[in-house]
DNA sequence: GTGAAAGCGCTAACAT
DNA sequence: ATGTTAGCGCTTTCAC
């Protein structure tokens, strides 16, 4: 069974394929009766526009592109929600893809968008790779940046304060009495990684705190990484004269590798070692100990990243302020006071 | 600035378009020089294909629809990270589509679907809607099945035996000593809401113990629904002669709502109330009290689906097989025993 | 208010 | 090995 077309409904109502297509679109005058005999004739047939015809013409996919490191993380699947809720309605389609990470995977996502004319481009990126950023907005894709900042200062950017927030959880610590900290970063390549490195930087050297940067484990945002890394560090360190008392875990999915590696060594949070995490877990609440973090605002950031993306895609409003979401910090048991 | 076309490409290049074709998939011998020449041309003007274009043209869209209660449940994001992880290197992009459980929501996805001209759906089906999925089978859309199962036959299917599973968790509280378990369950029409339900019913009957309507409380699937109504049940159901010993969850989302419903009532699990869950919690290793559950094998689940969709998108494979799988009763600490 | 016809960018059958 | 051309299904200009 072949899917109608618009002739099959203009050969079944009599009319031309021109009024068929004022009907689809509502668009322009077409008398009543008209459109009511069109309408039947496209009930009969089952019939539905076909999108590539119609993309070539108008030069509109109706899709949005959404690139993530990792959809399953959490974080970004309620972006990927929110999106969705709102742009369904207004005919928009999300068409996910995942980076891992990976810079040259970003390239070909990127690529491979162009190539499916999407509207908007929602992404996180991998990498600094400005230039096929570039590419993307002369041809007229719009674009919204999530979470990692590029300081392309004509892209709208949604995304939390990575400096500040590192610096003021990292400041939680060492008021807690904590100066040796271990601190799990991300790829080297995300700006989010370097801004919250520095931060905690800032906060040590603030505090007269020296600065070591064999405390420093890389964990490349990936909770597997995190594991085993913290594992190895800790089974080395925690041996050496002057351990390690806390660790910065600088994402969520991190925090639970960190976890997982603590309860292996039989450690105990927060008697024998603290912990912190910038970004809270998944159903945090229900978790034990709860995990002081910094509580990244998702709700909000959602909810902007949206409300950026309907304005990207709207030609008269271009809009490309930034957009910087205000996180908190939230305090749990996962810290021991080391000055009592 | 406006993209190359192959024209462009071939007025740039000196050789007709469809050489620049044939260059472009690679399916046709070309002169090596001659193709040398054309990429540099491509390379040059930055040239990329117009999708729309070409599945006119094709029929094809290299796009795979996921229609899925919520991507942001981690058993469908993980299945979607999967799935594109997998076809993204054979050319295929996923588009994620939420039904939030609505029936109504659900047809008006198929049909976007079908206009998009997707080579293939990967459906958690939120309603029995077999005459659109029949619909879109016979227009040649491949159709896969996961989590919930339809009973039609020639469609593949991927997902859990929920009777069963549900049958032994139900007889694992039984043999602990619980008699009165409050049942919460999904929504109505989701086919896993029902089977879950029967084994349930099934286990207590098989034990002689009575079936209570009054026990069944609706969380349609959903967390806050869940949290809500297990809540006002609870209070009630606490104060009266015989109360629950024990909730049976019938899913992930809905186990973190009942946790947080009985955190609310001051309650601590197990020892006031004992809580199972069919499906895991994300990071359930993590979580202190362990919940005893039906451990879903959502890693086997994931890569079956993504073998049945690759099946499905060829033609010369239509295995339409079911693919039913194991699950396991994983021993936590959440259930008390009262034979003790 | 309605219709005829051009053309979006590409692929594939046919021709050379 | 390369080129010519028809046409996928739709929107839109222009004409009536």
């Amino acid at each position: 069974m072949q899917k109608a077309t618009i002739k099959d409904v203009s050969e079944r109502s009599g009319f031309s394929i021109t009024t068929i297509s004022r009907v689809l679109n509502g668009n322009y005058p077409v008398k009543k009766e008209t459109r009511e005999k069109i309408m039947k004739a496209i009930d009969e047939l089952n019939f539905s526009r076909n999108s590539s015809a119609r993309n070539l013409r108008t030069k509109k996919s109706n899709l949005i592109g959404l690139v993530v490191a990792d959809i399953n993380n959490p974080y970004y699947s309620k972006i990927a929600k929110k999106i969705d809720d709102g742009l369904f309605e207004k005919g928009y389609n999300l068409l996910v893809c995942n980076t891992d990470e990976s810079e040259e995977k970003e390239k070909r996502i990127l690529s491979t968008l162009q190539d499916k004319d999407v509207d908007a481009i929602v992404i996180s990126p991998a990498a600094k790779n400005i230039e096929l950023l570039r590419q993307l907005t002369d041809a007229g894709t719009r674009i919204v940046l999530i979470d990692r900042n590029m300081g392309i200062l004509d892209i709208p950017f949604v995304g939390s304060d990575n400096f500040s927030e590192s610096k003021i959880l990292t400041e939680y610590l060492i008021q807690q009495g904590h100066q040796k900290i271990m601190f799990v970063s991300g790829t080297d390549k995300a700006i989010t990684a370097q801004d919250r490195l520095f931060g905690y930087k800032a906060a040590l050297e603030e505090n007269n705190l020296q600065f070591d940067e064999k405390n420093v484990v890389k964990g490349y945002y990936k909770q597997e990484d995190a594991y085993k890394n913290t594992y190895t560090f800790l089974t080395n360190n925690l041996k050496s004269d002057e351990p390690c008392t806390a660790i910065f875990s600088s994402n969520n999915l991190m925090t639970i590798g960190i976890i997982q590696a603590i309860h292996e060594l039989n450690l105990r949070i927060p008697q024998d070692i603290s912990l912190v995490s910038f970004g809270q877990l998944d159903s945090q609440e229900i978790i034990e100990p709860k995990v002081t973090c910094i509580k990244q605002n998702i709700e909000q950031l959602a909810k902007s990243t949206l409300e950026k993306t309907i304005e990207a895609l709207d030609d008269n409003k271009s809009n490309i302020d930034s957009n910087i979401i205000r996180d908190s910090l939230e305090i749990g048991t996962s810290v021991k006071n080391l000055n009592k």
